[in-house]
RNA sequence: GCUCCCUUCGUCUAGAGGCCUAGGACGGAGCCCUCUCAAGGCUUAAACACCGGUUCGAAUCCGGUAGGGAGCGCCA
């Protein structure tokens, strides 16, 4: 049987990195196995789904390098793929558990049912749904119905007994059928509720492996429920740990763990995001940067870790660290000219490449790459105080040789800094520190050498005029 | 309240009774390399929540305690 995972969101939102990593670990399941990835639109609360938001979800998934084999943008033999148009599914099974005699109309109100809550709760009782419909007879269900009320459909949930299933990360489960309040299936309305919809998707789908966040476990048992009275199969589960930020709380915008498009909007490469969740609460053999189908073949759901995992800033930074190192040139140059368009203007286009060679080890950011522009292209130069504290650490014999060297030929940077430092004699740092403030306006960045070639000698002549003049002033 | 889950360096984790003097990675510290900043190389500090039990032997098995989390929704 070959492998089918689903990653199934509710377009109510946009992703967040939690659900990233959950859909990550779908996919990368799948392609381990070569199996196949579909993509489920859980979009039954018609009040708060929204197709922008499935948009949105479907390029930040691409973004992050996923891709699915099914799904409501592709297609597939098992679809529709949006909850929304299954309805017809969802009443023939509905019709099969009304057969069976497992489903009741319950006419409470959302009111009564929050009151009923709260005095349970109060009561240091579970708040649980006291059937109160449950032993309705047919004629007071039909004195109802013929007032107009609305029902909704719950599931009868066995009185004793209890359902026993193995977790694929968390071993053997067993709950007790009498902790569990009937649930509904069906609201008032006539969409179908989650638990009904989802574990009958999963089984239409051919689903055989669910992963998810660990907040479904204790849900678990009430589908399996579901999929027992339907005769319908039953996936494998494998319920993931949820992500955490700092002290264990749940994790918060504020921590920087926020959602896909703004962590993209603050520049991180997708290929380090992917590398970093991959890792997050996963362990892998290699430390090195992987794409997608080698962090496949490496996946393991035993591999999994039991516990919460923290996202931490920190690990995320050294993977965009080496993702920028490892981006391709063209790739960089998107990277940056998306954030800053104004980029292009400055950067030759016949350059790019050199120049993103040149700069991408002091990068993290790209507007970082923006700033080595300005530097590099720009005509203007923001010297920053410690490289103005250095150039007034020297005399102006150090410049003056610098031009002559200069004007008596443009060469690579070593045998001009070479010719310089035995004129001036100076070398080392004294050497180095002030020509790189004067060229740059910066004592930090990439070697001179790469930064010199892609500066014309004009633009050389000014810069280090500037710093001789600046010298003689003090 | 009830049910369930979780607990190894600061963080992600390896670890399925002796291979553990507890390993790796990120971060920290130090050294080397180096014109700077990074990167890289080397070195180093840093953890089995607690208490009992089983065993010749426990991070690993069992029980309890503590602390975190989830579920108990006409949200998914």
């Amino acid at each position: 049987m070959t492998t089918r995972t689903r990653f199934a969101p509710s377009p109510t939102g946009h992703v967040h990195v939690g659900n990233a990593r959950t859909a990550l670990f779908c996919a990368l399941l799948a392609a381990r196995d070569d199996g196949r990835f579909i993509l489920r639109i859980e979009d039954t609360d018609a009040a708060r789904s929204d197709r922008a938001f499935e948009d949105a979800l479907r390029e930040d998934l691409a973004w992050l390098g996923l891709s699915w084999q099914e799904g409501p943008d592709v297609g597939g033999a098992k679809g529709p793929y949006r909850q929304s148009e299954r309805g017809e599914l969802y009443s023939e099974y509905l019709d099969r558990l009304a057969g069976k005699g497992l489903v009741y109309p319950c006419f409470c109100t959302a009111k009564e049912l929050e009151i009923a809550r709260k005095t349970q709760l109060a009561a240091g009782q579970p708040p649980r749904y006291a059937g109160t419909c449950a032993k309705l007879n047919t004629s007071e269900i039909e004195a109802r119905l013929a007032k107009g009320l609305k029902p909704a459909l719950r599931f009868r949930v066995p009185e004793g007994g209890e359902t026993v299933f193995e977790d694929l990360v968390r071993g053997r489960q067993v709950f007790a059928h009498r902790d569990i309040g009937d649930f509904i299936i069906r609201r008032a309305d006539g969409s179908p509720a989650f638990f009904f919809s989802n574990a009958v998707d999963d089984a239409l789908m051919g689903v055989t492996h669910v992963l998810r966040g660990e907040d479904h476990l204790a849900n678990t048992p009430r589908q399996l429920l579901l999929l027992q009275s339907l005769g319908l199969p039953a996936p494998r589960y494998a319920h993931l740990s949820l992500i955490v930020g700092q002290g264990g709380a749940p994790l918060s915008k504020r921590e920087g763990g926020g959602s896909l498009n703004e962590l993209r909007a603050e520049g991180i490469l997708p290929e380090a995001l992917l590398n970093y969740l991959a890792r997050l609460g996963h362990t892998y053999a290699s430390n090195a940067l992987e794409g997608f189908s080698t962090l496949a073949k490496g996946f393991d759901v035993g591999h999994l870790g039991h516990s919460p995992a923290h996202f931490d800033h920190q690990q995320l930074e050294h993977w965009q660290g080496e993702a920028v190192r490892h981006a391709g040139p063209e790739r960089l140059w998107c990277w940056m000219e998306a954030a800053n368009p104004g980029i292009a203007d400055l950067v030759p286009a016949a350059e790019r490449g050199a120049f993103v060679d040149a700069v991408r080890g002091n990068l993290s950011r790209p507007s970082e790459g923006t700033d080595w522009a300005r530097i590099v292209y720009d005509e203007s130069l923001a010297v920053s105080a410690e490289a103005q504290a250095a150039l007034g650490a020297v005399t102006s014999k150090l410049f003056e040789a610098a031009l002559t060297t200069l004007k008596a030929g443009a060469p690579e940077f070593k045998p001009f800094s070479k010719a310089v430092g035995a004129t001036a004699g100076l070398a080392g740092k004294d050497l180095f520190k002030p020509l790189r403030a004067a060229l740059t306006g910066r004592l930090d960045g990439p070697e001179m050498e790469r930064l010199w070639r892609l500066m014309p000698p004009d633009r050389l002549e000014r810069r280090l005029q500037q710093a001789l003049y600046e010298t003689k002033k003090t």
